[in-house]
DNA sequence: GCCTTCCATAGGAAAAATTCCCGATTTTCT
DNA sequence: AGAAAATCGGGAATTTTTCCTATGGAAGGC
């Protein structure tokens, strides 16, 4: 088995740098690059081959998810583990949809990365506990936004429950406002959150908030 | 002098005798009254006749601060003492605002509540050191939204602060949604808070949530 | 390859909410 | 008492939201 070449993306440089030593104690795995924000991460693993990307959701740049899709879009033979601050059942699942081949949480033991990326390398899917009964929960309560709600519409959902307006929004994601209020109503109705407090808080009692 | 006759209005029976034993420690003072809830308060103040009333603001019923108003304006002669569990600016503001005589914060050591309330028999105003500082901070940030609001605004502030919708305002105030709504645009226009959700960040780390 | 379904996008028209302006009382302050 | 401020709401203009509809594209089945 050749070796697996392993990319990087987390904004904290210390935690970087911890994968990277971690993750080199394996002989079978090479740290091919480091990036501390979406944007760079996603031009390089266009650019260049890569076999895995361990991914911090919590990245700046607002969209860890975002990135998640357009890579996976992009490079689909590029398997993807998400280490995520937070193991909540609405991210686990929506980085799942999104594409992700694993998910760590940061309350997971150091071995369990090494060993989850190699099970990646070896075309497994791994999970940890924690996400596994996350994404078990997310399944059962059926009336959950992050389910209901097509990938755009999320995207608009944790806007608006961040307080931006829909001109804001519309703005920052280079559609009509038309659009953006057309997804509001349906976000409005899928889920039954009347408004953006409502959303708000539902979004951080549930920790979709980034 | 004769003895002060002192009320206590608190929603937990602990605080409310462990004030009754403390106070009647002192010779110069009877405790007449104890209220678990503002209705209850309001009623026997105004039928019967007590000197001092330590008040509880966050109490049930929503409106420990409109209780307060009430009751200075039916029953002028009572000596009103808040005993707040946090002293934001905020808070203190509008309780001195709506007519307190004093306001201690729970910070504040037992023998301050017994001084507190000779200091307003004798016609003082005792403020607890927290709440001074209070008060001057709030009169120094001159933007703050419970300095330029009316009473009523505040009010229709504080509730939009926790979500309801302009409707639902209108129909606890007993007032028209219409009026509501007004209340809504000079609020926006005074404080710079353009939606719920900046109302209630506002709101929260102001702690004017109760 | 074709067909169905879902998604993203947005326009138009109708409905609802908000703003702005104004007036009538009542309260409050001096 | 008189002035200033506050409460309450009507009317009209404006903005937002909803509801319905439509187009183009991507995914998936057969």
């Amino acid at each position: 088995m050749t070796c697996l070449r392993v990319a990087i993306a987390d904004d904290h440089a210390v935690v970087r740098t911890g994968f990277r030593r971690l993750l080199e104690l394996e002989p079978n795995v090479t740290v091919v690059a480091e990036f501390g924000d979406c944007e760079t991460a996603y031009t390089w693993l266009c650019a260049n081959r890569a076999d895995i990307l361990v991914l911090d959701l919590s990245m700046p740049g607002r969209g860890g998810l975002e990135t998640l899709r357009r890579l996976k879009a992009r490079v689909p033979t590029l398997k993807i583990l998400v280490f995520s601050m937070h193991g909540a059942p609405a991210m686990v699942s929506q980085a799942m949809q999104a594409g992700a081949d694993g998910y760590l949480t940061k309350s997971s033991a150091p071995e369990a990365l090494i060993s989850a990326v190699l099970d990646l390398g070896a075309g497994g899917h791994p999970l940890s506990q924690e996400a596994a009964r996350a994404l078990n929960e997310a399944g059962n309560d059926s009336l959950a936004p992050h389910l209901v709600l097509s990938p755009r519409e999320f995207q608009v959902f944790t806007l608006l429950a961040h307080g931006l307006a829909v001109d804001e929004i519309a703005g920052r994601l280079c559609v009509s406002a038309k659009t953006v209020a057309n997804y509001q109503t349906a976000i409005r109705q899928k889920t039954g959150l009347g408004n953006a407090l409502e959303m708000f808080r539902y979004a951080r009692t549930h920790a979709l908030l980034e």
